[in-house]
DNA sequence: ACATTTTTCGACGATTTATCGGATTATTGC
DNA sequence: GCAATAATCCGATAAATCGTCGAAAAATGT
């Protein structure tokens, strides 16, 4: 069964609703574990592996650091991962989905193209400061990561994409920048600022208010993009 | 002794000499090896380990397996490195410089701001893809790690940075952009989406011709940025 | 209360990193 | 040339970390 099987629309409301719903809800693990017990042990083995990976790095933490952080022995950690790296790669997705569905609601109300995406790209520098470990964990560790690829992460990561790419080409359709330009040129400039700018904060802490900024930033871009003239 | 203690020069031309000047000759390495035989080994090394840091990336690479493809043995390896992370991180060093010297020859004739830039930033995209190893090393593994901060890779990433303010300042000065807007967040935009291409080639070999697409994304930033109306 | 399932953990084996002292090779001074 | 000295290399081995297994403990169902 292959994903991103949604049935073909031609209706672009219903579109959007069907995109947010597939992002904010891909299944989060296989976990199937029966009793509360164990309920609570996952959630302290990824709120101990959160905070060790951000204060040392995935590569410098050691698995007993994590273990010992959570208040279990390290054989047991074992029986919910099967390595660090495996670990390391679950950690953002529940973030990430709740990162997706903090951004459904938020964007309820709005219908315009222009509006979804300024509130969708300062609602990821948002996130990040508001999750800075998470942020220093996903942003600088695992996103640019050659394993992404393998890892069912890839799919929340792309998803990121896919937001920013449907709404270029609804503002396309809608008139609110030219619909000549490549989009994915587009999405690149708008996700690499973006990301730049998120990055510098967590490594640098400049600028120093990273909502203020990421506003800035994107209103700039947006407003450039929508005053160029279409590609001849 | 501090690092770039440049004396300061009212000279803007001057200035441009002595910052490539600086970028291009950072010390590589205090290894002071005597013989060559020792300069041909740290070669193989650094040769070796980037082939297989690219394989495997640098978390599931092995000293043993980079001793081994260097030909040596594993405790000879820890006569010139004293750990997998040190030479992780000076690995990228060498050839930062080389595209630096590159860049500083390529960019003799020109004196216009705008067309330094479009070249720095287009020469940028080109050099990884001609690097392709090496490049996958920097930029997916080295460059956002949390880690760069803490080592003498550190400045060769900031000239990187350094290199566009520069070029920004000057091109404001001579007209070919408005001065008023924050230039840091201009630096932010142009080297987000230049490594955001890279990395997105990196990753899926999309775009298809890295060098053609960022020729086009710089062009298409710059004359956004040059045709802004200056900040209110 | 007792059998069954689920979860936890200590003990141990396997893998990888890193060290050290001496053997080997090159360079220097004569 | 040839000894003396320095630089380089490597095998053996220690240290650290990862990962496994079987049995004990806790929870669940009847």
């Amino acid at each position: 069964m292959s994903e991103a099987d949604l049935p073909p629309s031609s209706d672009p409301a219903s579109d959007w609703e069907s995109l947010l719903n597939t992002i904010a809800h891909r299944p989060k693990r296989a976990s199937e574990r029966k009793q509360d017990r164990s309920k609570r042990t996952e959630q302290q083995i990824l709120s101990a592996a959160l905070r060790v990976f951000a204060r040392d790095g995935i590569s410098r933490s050691r698995i007993a650091d994590i273990a010992a952080e959570a208040g279990i022995s390290t054989s047991t950690l074992y029986e919910y991962y099967k390595s660090k790296e495996d670990l390391a790669y679950d950690l953002p997705r529940n973030h990430l989905a709740d990162f997706f569905e903090e951004y459904r609601q938020a964007v309820a109300g709005k219908s315009g193209a222009r509006e979804r995406l300024t509130l969708y790209l300062t609602m990821t520098a948002d996130f990040a400061r508001e999750h800075a470990e998470w942020a220093r964990v996903f942003y600088l560790e695992i996103w640019p990561s050659v394993f992404v690829s393998e890892t069912e992460l890839r799919h929340s990561v792309d998803d990121f994409a896919r937001v920013v790419l449907f709404l270029l080409r609804q503002g396309a359709r809608d008139g609110d920048w030219p619909a000549g330009t490549d989009q994915f040129q587009t999405a690149a400039i708008l996700l690499g600022a973006v990301n730049q700018v998120i990055i510098t904060w967590l490594l640098y802490r400049r600028p120093r208010n990273l909502t203020k900024a990421s506003i800035e930033i994107v209103e700039r871009m947006l407003g450039m993009i929508s005053s160029e003239r279409p590609a001849g």
